[in-house]
Order: C-alpha cells, then sequence, then structure tokens
DNA sequence: AAAATAACTTGACCTACATCAATGCGCCAC
DNA sequence: GTGGCGCATTGATGTAGGTCAAGTTATTTT
C-alpha cells in the first residue's frame, strides 16, 4: 500500500535525518505527531485569511504557493513535490493569517503536523529546535541565491538556469504557472522556448 | 563613552531579549563572546571568495550587502544599520565562501561574535538556539514579502513604499545605491522621484 | 579654496517584455 | 465521438524602464 503514513513516515524519517539524527525514542515521538492527509488535484490546503495550522510533507504530488497581486496578478512564489516541505510558513511561524494560497496541481499525499506539536517538540528536544534552525537556514540561503538572479539576470537566463536545475518542474506545472514563476508572461516565455530550441538546433548542425 | 563595547553589548542584550529572555548568567555567557570592532568608511566587512568568520551587530553606522553580477553591475541585497545584524549569513551559516560583499558605507561601530562561539551558545543553550531561530523567521517573512513585491508591484510602487516604511535610507544611502536595491536604473530613480514629488505638489495645491 | 571625483539630473533614443488579439491544440465531460 | 474550455503559440503593437550622453551639483582630497 503506497503513499499511506507508513512509507510516508519512513520518507520523512530520512528527509530529516540528513540535517539532525534523532534517537528511535524521539523519532517516535516525533512520528506520533504527523499525520496523514489527502488532498486531491486542484483544491487548496490553504487561502489568504485563514491560519495555517500544519506543517506539510509531500509524500507524493506537487503544490503551487502563489499570491494574487493587487492588479490580480497570479504570482507563484514557490514549487513543493515529492519529499519537500510546504504551507504558508509565515502564517505558520508567526500566527498571523495567511497572504499566499497554497495549490495541489496534482493529487496530493501529504503529512501534516500541528503547529502546538511542533512547538512542543521544539520546546522538548533541543535537536529539533535545531532541525527547524537548519532549515530555516537552507531556505534563507536558496532565497537569496532566488534574489540576485532576479534582480540580475534577463528572463532568458533565468529559465535557462530553471530548465538546466529543475527540469522536472516543467513536467509538473503548466507554463503559465512557470512564467509568473521567473516574473514573465506566459507569452513570453513560449517565445523564450522557441528561440531557445532554435539555438540549440543550429548548434547541433555544426557540430 | 559611547559606542564602545559596553553601550554595544547593552544594545545588544535589549535586541536580544525582544525575542528570548536569557537569564544574567546565560547572558555573561553570551556577552562575554562579543567584541567590539571598528569599521572605517569605505572599507569591506567581506567580500566573495573570503569565509565570514563573524556575525556582525550595528552599534551604529550603516552597511550595504550588495553583490556584482556576471555582467558587472552592482545589486545592492540589503541595507543594515543601528542595533542590526549583518554579514553575509550564507557563508556564515554554511561555511562556504562569500558571494556577497558587505561595504561600510560610514564609520561603523560593531559588535562580531565567532562562528565557534556562537555555535557553543547553541549547543550549551536552547534558549540560544531558539533565539536564531527565532530571527532566521523573521528574516524569512521579510524576504517573502519582498520577493511578492518584486514579481508583483512596478518601479514607482516600490520606491513609494520603501520611502514610506523606510526613509532613514534614504539618508543613508545614495541613490545609486537604493536604486540597485529596488532593481531600477539610478536614472529612473531620479525620475520616478521628480514624478512623484509633481504629483504630491499638485495634491497640496488642491487642498 | 581649488581641483578632482563622485553623485544626481535631464533629455533623446532604444529594447525587452507586456498587452492585445487571433488561431490552434490538447483534454475532459457527456 | 463532439462540444467546450483552458492552455499554448504566434503576430502586431505599446510601454516601462534601460542606455547613452551631456550638464549640474555635491562631496572629498589636497
Amino acid at each position: 500500500m503506497p503513499h499511506t503514513l507508513e512509507t510516508g513516515l519512513a520518507a520523512l524519517k530520512q528527509v530529516m535525518n540528513t540535517k539532525v539524527v534523532f534517537t528511535e525514542a524521539e523519532w517516535a515521538d516525533i512520528a506520533s505527531r504527523w499525520h496523514y492527509h489527502f488532498l486531491p488535484k486542484g483544491e487548496h490546503q490553504i487561502m489568504p485569511g485563514q491560519m495555517e495550522e500544519y506543517i506539510y510533507f509531500i509524500i507524493s504530488g506537487a503544490t503551487r504557493i502563489y499570491h494574487i497581486s493587487a492588479k490580480g496578478e497570479d504570482i507563484t512564489l514557490a514549487f513543493s513535490y515529492d519529499n519537500t516541505f510546504t504551507g504558508d510558513y509565515g502564517s505558520f511561524l508567526t500566527r498571523r493569517k495567511a497572504t499566499f494560497y497554497n495549490q495541489a496541481v496534482s493529487d496530493c499525499h501529504l503529512l501534516r503536523c500541528k503547529y502546538i506539536d511542533i512547538n512542543e517538540l521544539h520546546d522538548k528536544y533541543q535537536k529539533m529546535e535545531r532541525w527547524t534552525r537548519l532549515g530555516l537556514e537552507e531556505l534563507l540561503v536558496g532565497m537569496l541565491v532566488r534574489q540576485v538572479e532576479m534582480l540580475s539576470a534577463p528572463a532568458e537566463e533565468r529559465f535557462a538556469r530553471l530548465l538546466r536545475q529543475s527540469p522536472h518542474c516543467f513536467q509538473l506545472y503548466t507554463q503559465k504557472h512557470i512564467a509568473s514563476y521567473l516574473g514573465i508572461q506566459p507569452e513570453t516565455l513560449s517565445r523564450l522556448k522557441r528561440r531557445l530550441k532554435k539555438t540549440q538546433d543550429t548548434r547541433l548542425r555544426n557540430n
């Protein structure tokens, strides 16, 4: 029986142990606080105005965190998929109302853990506090890289880099959403794709 | 005697206590690991390729964290000033070589703490681990807000918001640096300023 | 205080990307 | 299958902001 609590916890354990190694007793306590949850394709895990009560771990599936701007534009902020965490961290961490949408773009098999459980774990185990700290550090470094790229690289380069570093995203998400993640319009992404293919074709022909 | 170790530690204590309240004994241990450092205007606290050995607390002064892109563009990522922390967090946290410059734009009176001391404090006190976690959470939320703004708001709005929320930055930093922080050219910022003043003037005249 | 240097302003022109619009294509519903 | 709908492509045109250049004003440096 794939994608249920057991297999999910095994995946979660492996992911968590890459940062901090928990004892079996600690792990048992942690594991007991995560619960299976299913989110069908198209449904929202959270919407602006709600409180983010859980942090989510994706066993399998894909979600998209986005924001609707003042002008009504749909802006994709992050992609989440197998073996990654998701949710509106801002809301979850600060206990303020969510500002983002998080939508399943395919059926999602999830584990989730309540805020109070995460908090209790933080109180109970220094290691848990450290695990979260290390996770936040990683997130922060990633966001800095993205920030630099958005400010310094033109659309074409940002696209090329995403294609190189996260090709699977082009399978999981529509071009519309990838475009908004890259900060451009779908039409522009379409044209970039064609241009890139053309230059690759001519390169092939010349070699 | 202003801006020396004592006054600096008093400021640091106050800032740290807003997140986690330390006992006097804990604080004494923490305080003993921070040391005064002076960075004259124009000098760099760190440059790409170096290892960030310290985390810095600014008693007084201002620095600018920036990056030189592949095309040679100077991109300002963050401003730091009195009572804030600074440094290349990415390098400091991950122990990899710095990718950013951090330059004093005015004489800086600093406190700094070595990586190993921070680490020892993390090992020794769960509270310290929590303090760092909460600090990272705050940083992360701020970066998310900025990311959304960069993707959704046009230059004029980003400028107006910075002017509203951080007017002191316009005293501390040159327009060139503020422009690069906003993701525009200095010429564009100059034009935006004029346009904004014009609309404000007409509004005044009509009231 | 003069000279040198850097910052800011303004104008003319240019380009990357947006917008609008038309057409074609896949995909799900029934 | 076939009707419908959202997604992708392509073309024509618009525009925010970039680039280049010249002049002005601050700010250092000597």
